[in-house]
RNA sequence: GCGGGUGUGGUGAAAUUGGUAGACACGCAGGAUUUAGGAUCCUGUGCUUCGGCGUGUGGGUUCGAGUCCCUCCACCCGCACCA
């Protein structure tokens, strides 16, 4: 192709090496002058190659990144690889190769589509969560929470996914009871796992929100305080009658206790077994049935409010501590045993729940508020609890007191009969963190023939996972770790006898709950991360991502940075100061999927329109929270423009540094107003507006330069740069070559934006709307400081036609850009 | 049901504090150049019965509303037997 044509593909082979052997975007350790910002994108698990939801996060947090730079900030922006974790387990177990061997396969493509893509990562901090390097800065960090008494082990009911056959954290079980990695149903299981305590962290990490409003999504905001699920109430210790046992219950509405006419235990906790325990026979042959039959129901099942209401009565009393009352203990299903006490009072005339069960075993409802309503509101008739606000009634002390007033007596009777207290409950659970699986972080434990945990002690980390030859990898139960006998079988560090290492390996998500902070001294050996260059850089100042993680992945790195907070290794306590979550690449309005076929392959649109135009098409397409539908943008378009902006730099023919103040203002102006304008553009996630204001500088450039001031004027000098600066934020290739050819040496990339000059950016005349009765009717050129009697005057002679006839009631003068006159026939 | 969000041309979308709705593109139409063009350049393009009408619906505040307030509708997302 012809030298004087744009050429992608020429373009790209002549500076990915200048960049690859150049490393302009490296940091080096170690002072500089500049402010400075930490821009990450969230870093990829490497299945496969990159594909286009990749393309459009490294697209985004790229122009932030390369916009820093261009506002002449230092910039941190590095990049790595998630690479523990199951689908290169079981690509292990369907192809027979090494997990190994396919993690750093897939990181070595992808590395290439990255490189190729020409993000502006500091290359020499690369990190991938499966070297030894890294991991045994995550066992450090587990033994860490263990001294700390944050990481314990306890026997309860787990997730359980039957196709991975691996336990899964809360956040991993997807609304419909499903894995959201294997897909498959996930069963309950009850077995001894490892946890992270972040229940502890509970409170904080829902207050800290609001310290992130505006600058976090307000979708994630929410998201968390959901997950979170913060209900207060309190506590209510109800005694069993006949037996020294109490049960406590956590109730919202403390203030409804009198209203409590029996009690209801989950099946599958504790507590419902110790009590039948006690019953007669029959009562208990019952209640295991019902527990049976519980306990096939799917989550799905489980979760469907509409489902008629199911339970058995388990042949005891529980003592109300307020009035005295005997009210029967039932089961059901619809208490869950993992929420509050695993028990609840039934008030069955203020809760709807309470009152389907009511209803159903014909137990009594009694009116503790009395809502006010025009309707009949007897729950027992119109078959509705009432909820709202009213007066107490048969409530004794509560008699006549309204709800707030009603919660705060009864709390602090309760207090005082030492029979109940103000209490709060969380929704979020202990985050179980053991795996049974071989591809992640050896859990750093070794348990003693005593039963004793022993902490690796830290001279003896990293703990290495052994080699895979020779192991089963197939999922089976327990980790495949365990068959590993030279691995597994170790002395005991405290006397040398037999000892057993911990087989499970973590949750991938602690991998990621820290990698911020290791992109700051990657090749530290001595600590997982250095405190001073986390000074200097932490917290993330932009973080970049998407929306899948909102629970999931920020949350547990909010909460590993509280941790490491209280551990002092910290100076702050949110990881993420800003965070953009852009939309997902569909097509068709249809999210991609290789089963519906229906996939848009990123090297494929790479190698036809070039790495430029894919990404100002990511860009441009609309505001980047919002989904793309590829099939309704334009990647031609796309490359368009940036041919059509090259040739604009190669049409240039004044030297390089030619005055600009010498050259043609209309142009200036127009330059001068972009540079004023990008800042609050891209800092308000813009993108999309700023290559719009670029085309239309380019535009005038070219008008300027076929049919105006022509291409030697400085004016369309310094324009050309302007847009190969901010044309670098999303087109480097181009932007580069246009540098170049504008006589520039390397790199586009490390330039400063000009300062706009203020006495640019006004106007000699600008258009006054002039309207009658808020219609415009005409336009005028004024001067921008033009007086407001002046402009009416003007105003009033431009539509005195109009005016025939109308009585002026009013006229409202706004200079220099608007008069409307207000008339009436 | 609860919470969050979004509704603007044929399409993607713009629109500091209420002050010219539709910037910039895509698409489409026409033209120039050309052997040709899916290249490049130029022009036009919300609807219209040419009076006007137009930012999901209906109301309100205001000289003036895409923007503020209320009502309703539609769609998307999250949570949901959480006591």
């Amino acid at each position: 192709m012809d030298e004087n044509e744009y050429d992608f593909r020429r373009v790209e082979a002549k500076w990915a090496p200048v960049w690859e052997s150049e490393r302009p975007f490296d940091v080096p350790d170690g002072d500089d002058p500049r402010p400075h910002k930490y821009i990450l994108d969230m870093f990829p698990y490497p299945s496969g190659d990159l594909h286009m939801g990749h393309a459009e996060v490294y697209a985004l947090g790229d122009v932030l990144a390369r916009y820093w730079r261009l506002r002449g900030y230092q910039v941190l922006h590095p990049i790595g690889w998630d690479s523990f974790g199951l689908p290169a387990e079981n690509a292990a177990i369907k192809r027979g190769v090494n997990p190994r061997d396919w993690t750093y396969e897939n990181i070595a493509q992808q590395r290439a589509s990255m490189k190729r893509y020409a993000a502006s990562f500091d290359w020499s901090r690369v990190l991938h969560t499966s070297d030894p390097e890294y991991y045994k800065w995550n066992q450090w960090l587990f033994l860490e929470l263990y001294k700390k008494g944050l990481a314990y082990r306890k026997d309860s009911w787990v997730n359980w996914d039957p196709v991975d056959q691996t336990v899964l954290a809360n956040e991993q079980v997807l609304p419909d009871g499903t894995s959201e990695r294997s897909g498959a149903t996930v069963v309950k299981k009850k077995l001894t796992q490892w946890y992270f305590r972040i229940t502890d962290y509970a409170d904080r990490l829902l207050a800290d929100l609001d310290r992130l409003e505006g600058a976090w999504p307000a979708k994630v905001l929410t998201m968390q305080r959901n997950w979170i699920g913060r209900s207060r109430g309190a506590e209510v210790v109800f005694a069993v009658d006949g037996s020294d046992r109490t049960v406590p219950v956590f109730t919202t509405r403390p203030d409804t206790l009198y209203g409590a006419t029996f009690m209801v235990v989950a099946p599958d906790s504790d507590l419902a077994s110790e009590l039948v325990a006690e019953a007669d026979p029959a009562v208990r042959m019952a209640f295991v049935a019902y527990l049976e039959e519980v306990q096939k129901k799917t989550e799905i099942e489980r979760q469907d409010a509409t489902r008629e209401k199911t339970g058995v009565f388990l042949g005891c009393f529980a003592i109300n501590p307020v009035n005295g009352e005997r009210v029967p203990i039932w089961s059901a299903d619809y208490v869950l045993a993992d929420y509050g006490s695993g028990a609840i009072m039934a008030v069955p005339a203020h809760d709807q729940r309470d009152l389907d069960f009511a209803l159903k075993y014909d137990l009594p409802v009694r009116v503790v508020v009395d809502v006010p309503s025009d309707e009949p509101n007897d729950p027992a008739v119109t078959l509705v609890a009432t909820t709202g606000d009213g007066p107490h009634i048969n409530s004794g002390p509560l008699d006549g007191l309204r709800k707030a007033d009603a919660i705060a007596a009864m709390v602090e009777v309760l207090e005082k009969d030492g029979t109940g207290k103000g209490a709060t409950t969380y929704r979020l659970r202990d985050w179980l963190i053991s795996r049974q699986r071989f591809w992640g972080t050896p859990i750093p434990i070794i348990h003693g023939a005593d039963g004793e945990e022993i902490p690796v002690p830290a001279d003896q980390l990293p703990v290495l996972l052994p080699p895979t030859e020779g192991l089963d990898l197939r999922p089976k139960g327990s980790s495949p770790l365990g068959a590993a006998d030279d691995w597994v079988n170790v002395p005991d560090p405290r006397d040398g006898s037999p000892a057993k290492r911990d087989a499970d390996t973590m949750d991938t998500f602690v991998d990621s709950s820290w990698y911020f902070l290791r992109f700051l001294s990657p090749r530290d050996d001595t600590r997982a991360f250095d405190v001073e260059a986390v000074k200097k850089w932490a917290p993330v100042d932009q973080y970049v991502g998407g929306v899948e993680h909102a629970i999931l992945h920020l949350l547990y790195a909010r909460f590993i940075t509280k941790v490491l907070f209280d551990l002092g290794y910290l100076d702050f306590d949110e990881p993420f100061t800003a965070l953009l979550n852009q939309g997902m690449v569909i097509l068709d309005g249809a999210k991609m999927s290789k089963s519906k076929g229906n996939i848009v392959f990123f090297g494929e649109e790479l190698d036809n329109f070039g790495v430029d135009a894919v990404r100002v098409t990511m860009a441009f397409a609309g505001p980047p929270e919002d989904d793309i539908d590829w099939a309704e943008v334009s990647v031609t378009g796309s490359h368009k423009f940036i041919a059509r902006a090259w040739r604009m730099a190669q049409d240039v023919t004044s030297d390089v540094g030619a005055d600009a103040s010498t050259g043609a203002a209309g142009l200036r102006r127009f330059t001068h107003k972009f540079l004023a304008d990008v800042g609050g553009l891209v800092e308000s996630y813009k993108f999309n507006v700023v290559i719009a204001r670029l085309m239309d500088l380019v535009n005038h450039v070219r008008k300027e330069i076929d049919s105006g001031v022509g291409p030697a004027d400085p004016a369309v000098r310094e324009a050309a740069e302007v847009v190969s600066m901010g044309l670098s934020m999303f087109a480097p290739h181009a932007a580069e070559d246009m540098w170049s050819l504008l006589g520039h040496e390397p790199f586009v990339g490390l330039q400063e934006f000009p300062v706009a000059d203020a006495r640019l950016l006004v106007e000699d005349t600008i258009v006054a709307v002039v309207q009658i009765n808020g219609k415009v009717k005409e336009r005028l050129d004024v001067s921008p400081d033009i007086s407001e009697a002046e402009l009416s005057e003007r105003a009033l002679a431009a539509v005195s036609g109009a005016l025939q006839g109308k009585t002026i009631r009013t006229t409202i003068v706004r200079p220099p850009k608007l008069v409307n006159i207000v008339v009436a026939d």
